[in-house]
RNA sequence: GCCCGGGUGGCCGAGCGGUUAGGCGGCGGGCUGCAGACCCGCUCUACAGGGGUUCAAAUCCCCUCCCGGGCUCCA
């Protein structure tokens, strides 16, 4: 078997076959550093997280850049730079606020446990290569000059419109009236004049100005990672213009196609039905969405729809995902503390189990990264343990083994449970302590069957957000993040 | 207006020509001092509506309705 995956270009499900064997070269649009990132990049680069993590279980090596736009992203509407405009609204300098909201961006993606790039280049420090890659497409007849901005000239690339299905022609109705020196409504900006006392600006042999905002994807993409990359990937909303602009100018320039093997697009998140905006105050960023729940409820959120869906953020939703990863935990928990007290024996029915169920997840992952199908391989793998951990006295080590190493490593391959641990609960320092000896209290207290009292401490505790469970193996301790 | 996606049982969400998705919830039982967790069983006559193709359609075709999105900044 071999990955099939669904490709924007042409959109069907094609074999995934890599340029050089064993080795997929990525790029994923990185965001435009203006703002705080919210639900919608972590619904991007989460799906592409467990896809690029699933790759490397596969056995690939993936070489993933993704770029930081701090300029050229213009407003259509107003003409301003949105960098720009982002500094004037907080009265600091441009670089200041990319800086800002750069780390910020890497900050909510480490929370999220997202693996880092290779690569993450930013636009402003590529300013250079843009520029010859503008004049190359220039020399060769696909650009032309208006008063210090150079177009893109979408006649000369016949291609125009392959990947979103759009004819040039019908771009033609227009909310915003186009520059009306541009010699097709499609054409683009791959260079524009700066006005005086504008902000981001670079000599350029066009004048003074700023890059177009798609130039700088073909440009980085193609420095670190060749004329012709394995996956594209970025949110459903640039395909077009911004990746359409990006297959015409990258094969303009070089003259080779494709330029993308594989273009991956992902579906929109909405919140409670609702698409997330400023205007309609239903903005949620990562950090506070972080505050509400962990990272690993937020990411299985996220891989109970497929990839390409669209999902809607609610706390319901997000209250089920918890559930479910809190199950996943408890199953590994309790596996690992009988791990600790069982005897010899082989594995029997968990080699199977777990053999079927690897088999069921790769299988899932295979056909274009079905993770929703993926999950329910993990789920099956959770039920069999804990039937066979409550369904019999004894236990053997190999068997309980199997199944804490196989659900561990499933959910690892999508980056789930990163930073599991084994154990009954850990609380840092004081705290820790005085909760010991309060379990220890109640421990004696229901010993003695003075429940009255050690009910009332379970249920105190349960109020702050600690809640205690007696199990067969002792007692257990669970911490409640989301507030209700 | 044009172009893409979607509409699946109480909810979320796979499936996309014939075999149980899965999870959550609900009900019953087991375990437990109780609770929780967990296990077992059941539940829900599911596929927006109407035509058609087929031995067979949630799955293919046509029409209609509804939702989201793109053509404007957006992951």
């Amino acid at each position: 078997m071999a990955i099939r995956v669904f490709n924007t270009l042409g959109r069907r499900l094609e074999e995934f076959r890599t340029l050089e064997p064993g080795l997929v070269k990525m790029y994923v649009c990185g965001p435009t550093v203006q703002d705080v990132a919210h639900l919608g990049h972590a619904r991007t680069y989460v799906a592409f997280d467990a896809i690029i993590r699933f790759l490397e279980y596969y056995g690939y090596k993936v070489y993933y850049v993704r770029n930081i736009t701090d300029v050229g992203h213009i407003r259509e509407d107003t003409l301003e730079d949105r960098i720009v405009e982002g500094a004037r609204r907080e009265g600091v300098q441009p670089m200041e606020l990319v800086d800002k909201y750069m780390f910020s961006f890497f900050q909510d993606m480490d929370a999220l446990g997202v693996r880092r790039p290779n690569i993450q280049p930013r636009a402003s420090m590529h300013i250079l290569d843009m520029i010859e890659m503008i004049k190359v497409l220039l020399e060769k007849g696909h650009a032309y000059v208006v008063d210090g901005t150079v177009y893109f000239d979408v006649s000369t690339f016949p291609d125009y419109g392959k990947l979103s299905g759009i004819k040039p022609e019908e771009l033609e109705k227009h909310r915003i009236e186009p520059d009306p020196r541009k010699r097709n409504p499609a054409d683009f900006a791959l260079w524009k004049k700066a006005e005086k006392g504008y902000l981001l600006k670079w000599p350029s042999p066009w004048g003074e100005g700023f890059p177009g905002w798609h130039i700088e994807c073909s440009v980085m993409s193609m420095k670190y990672l060749g004329e012709q990359l394995d996956i594209h990937g970025g949110g459903q909303e640039l395909i077009l213009p911004h990746h359409e602009n990006e297959i015409a100018q990258s094969e303009a320039y070089t003259g080779r196609k494709p330029f993308v093997r594989y273009w991956l697009h992902t579906g929109y998140l909405t919140i409670n039905g609702e698409k997330m905006s400023k205007s309609l105050g239903n903005f949620i960023s990562i950090k506070d969405a972080l505050k509400k729940y962990d990272a690993d409820s937020i990411r299985l959120f996220i891989l109970s729809a497929h990839y390409r869906s669209p999902i809607d953020y609610s706390d319901e939703a997000l209250l089920q995902a918890t559930q479910n990863i809190e199950r996943i935990r408890g199953a590994l928990d309790e596996l690992y503390s009988l791990i600790q007290e069982s005897g010899d024996g082989g594995g029997g029915e968990a080699e199977r189990e777990v053999m079927d169920a690897r088999k069921r997840f790769v299988e899932a992952m295979e056909n274009d990264f079905n993770t929703p199908e993926a999950l329910s391989a993990i789920y099956s793998l959770v039920r069999s343990a804990n039937n066979y951990m409550t369904s019999r006295s004894r236990h053997s080590r190999d068997a309980l083994k199997m199944y804490y190493d196989a659900i561990l490593e499933l959910s690892r391959a999508l980056g789930l449970l990163q930073d599991y641990a084994p154990g009954r609960y850990r609380v840092e320092g004081e705290a820790g302590r005085i909760l010991d000896i309060l379990l220890e209290v109640r421990g004696e207290l229901r010993r003695r069957g003075i429940y009255e009292i050690s009910d009332r401490i379970r249920s105190k505790l349960a109020e702050i957000g600690i809640i205690v469970e007696d199990t067969r193996t002792g007692v257990k301790v669970r911490f409640r993040r989301h507030s209700r």
